[in-house]
DNA sequence: GCTTGGCACTCCCGCCCGGCGAGTGCCAGC
DNA sequence: GCTGGCACTCGCCGGGCGGGAGTGCCAAGC
């Protein structure tokens, strides 16, 4: 019976908190939201959850705010996932139709993301993990040097550039494109991969072939592809009310570091689960006051990349929970149809 | 001879407050420069300059800081470029070096920029324009959609899809390559785009040819291209004092709408010219307490895209038009040698 | 045993105020 | 035209002072 009331408050004033950013405290819990009891029984409850660790006081004398582990409570048992509205699915549908590519599509699902919920988001580039080999490419720049063009059936395409060791002629690149094609064209990543690895020296070509080869794998291997990011909205950090150098600096030179992003978003999870890291949680410093909120998407139930935005802990979290959901859904989606 | 005085007292006044981001006085300035003068002369000086609006009070008995005009002046006569030190051009050429392709080569330019001016660093991705057709590559992701894949001289690959309003076997396919190759192959981007618009309707391929021909001629022109920029070391914008939500979100927001920053990087400048843009002088109330060093870069005396910074107006203008001069010209160098 | 009203207490915040110091403008003298 | 002197103007800083919000505790009531 008190446990329910108590859990109650501590909705209340996580509530409450996001919504005004300030502390609050028992007088205005009790008028803002119905809970039937007075203040002075309210205040007994906090002095309970002060107990348990799930708020604190900034000072003595102030309102409470919820601590990492309430906002986990709260998330984990407090609250479900708030349904988009038709209106935002409409508008995010007519935005991601739009895109003209699998680029486009990221850029655009990063800068809706942002929007939606006001904070920082984050795409990962798709990653070509099970896609096939549609073609290789090799252009002639110089004498010795060679464009390297890899097209993958999910549309993704990798070019790299390759220093030979000796000149090569026109014909020499037909057949040399026409060796490798052979060997890989139609096959998965993994399969091609391999197949690379055991190609035999060409002759006499001064290890041209090999260094050819060895690109290909390596533009193949998840990751470079799956290194590369998207971010936008931040100039959504001025939520953060704190001072710019002591807070947002730290996490402004953060968000440049894609490696540093990866990591945040985490393994993907599909399906609809959405993961949510808050605060202290993860290893970052720089991350400690913020919240990262961040699911994976794909075709069917195979993962390909990771989305999600990060933000202060006080965030509204089942809307960013849905906002992240419903984008990542229609990424999927169109993942589907290509 | 009171006019050279005024002018070092100008001089000194813009590299004290650039030094100090503080007001400066009459006394502070005779003792750091030797002007052998009395701080009164200076202050009958001070008086002047500020007659003339180029120097300003921000209050009453206070210093004195430079106004735009002051800056401008500062630019344009009383310093000259401050030449790298060859450690400085050791770790330009070191880094650069180091790219694999052309996106790298922006990409790294960024962060190189950012890191020597300590400011926002903005590079534009080359613009096609002079170069020519190497390859077209068109690969069937389904029945009725197709990839279009446009490989350029330049290194720069673009890719489009095109959805077909009838579906193609892979020997119409084919064929409709071996088309388009023969019409563009080998020509300038300029001689491709009006082949491509005189060509003659495919036989009864239901306007497929038409629509792959115009995403050819959109992919060509320069500008979906050169709208493409890089931005990096938006962290250094806590170097702006001012509160955060006033003056650095309305830069975070603008510095995401990359229109903006292509029209800020201005016409290109080439031959190691450097363009300066000083607070309000430029279209954008965002950018009013801002300067923009710019130059241009490319192969030759072609400028193929342009790069600069952009900071508080209170700058290290000798060491910024520097570091932007000595990068420009070291990625033209490396678009020389491709 | 839980809830409630009352009450004293604590502490932040905004405000005013006075002293200090930096810097200026002006003036008379050289 | 330069210089030293001098009075004046402000912004900045620290201290002191209510006001107010919020708390913890206690004794009484259901």
């Amino acid at each position: 019976m008190q446990d329910e009331r108590r859990l109650a408050v501590l909705r209340a004033i996580v509530e409450d908190y996001v919504a005004t950013q300030e502390p609050v405290g028992s007088k205005a819990l009790v008028e803002r939201h119905g809970l039937g009891v007075s203040p002075a029984t309210v205040r007994n409850d906090m002095a309970a959850l002060e107990e348990e660790g799930l708020i604190t006081q900034p000072h003595t004398s102030a309102g409470r705010i919820p601590t990492d582990k309430g906002y986990r409570l709260f998330v984990d048992r407090l609250t479900t996932i708030k349904p988009m509205t038709p209106a935002e699915r409409r508008a995010i549908a007519t935005i991601l139709d739009g895109a003209v590519d699998l680029d486009d599509v990221v850029q655009r699902s990063v800068r809706l993301l942002a929007q939606l919920t006001h904070q920082v988001a984050i795409v990962q580039y798709p990653t070509l993990s099970r896609s096939t080999v549609r073609h290789v490419e090799l252009v002639a720049l110089a004498p010795a040097r060679l464009l390297v063009v890899l097209i993958l059936s999910s549309g993704r395409v990798e070019q790299r550039l390759v220093d030979l060791s000796v000149p090569m002629d026109d014909e020499d690149v037909a057949a040399l494109r026409g060796r490798l094609s052979a060997v890989v064209a139609g096959r998965t990543v993994a399969e091609a991969t391999s197949a690379l690895e055991l190609l035999e020296e060409g002759p006499g070509d001064g290890g041209v072939q090999a260094a050819v080869a060895e690109t290909l794998v390596d533009a193949m291997s998840d990751h470079r592809s799956s290194e590369r990011v998207a971010v936008g909205g931040a100039a959504n950090l001025a939520r953060f009310g704190d001072s710019f150098e002591l807070s947002v600096r730290p996490l402004l030179e953060a968000l440049e570091e894609h490696v540093v992003l990866l990591k945040l978003l985490g393994e993907a999870q599909t399906g609809g689960l959405v993961t949510v890291r808050i605060g202290h949680e993860g290893p970052y410093q720089e991350f400690a006051s913020t919240s990262v909120v961040s699911t994976g998407y794909g075709p069917g139930d195979e993962a390909v990349g990771n989305l999600g935005v990060v933000g202060p802990t006080r965030m509204d979290y089942p809307g960013t929970m849905a906002a992240v959901r419903a984008v990542a859904r229609y990424v999927s989606r169109i993942l589907d149809e290509a």
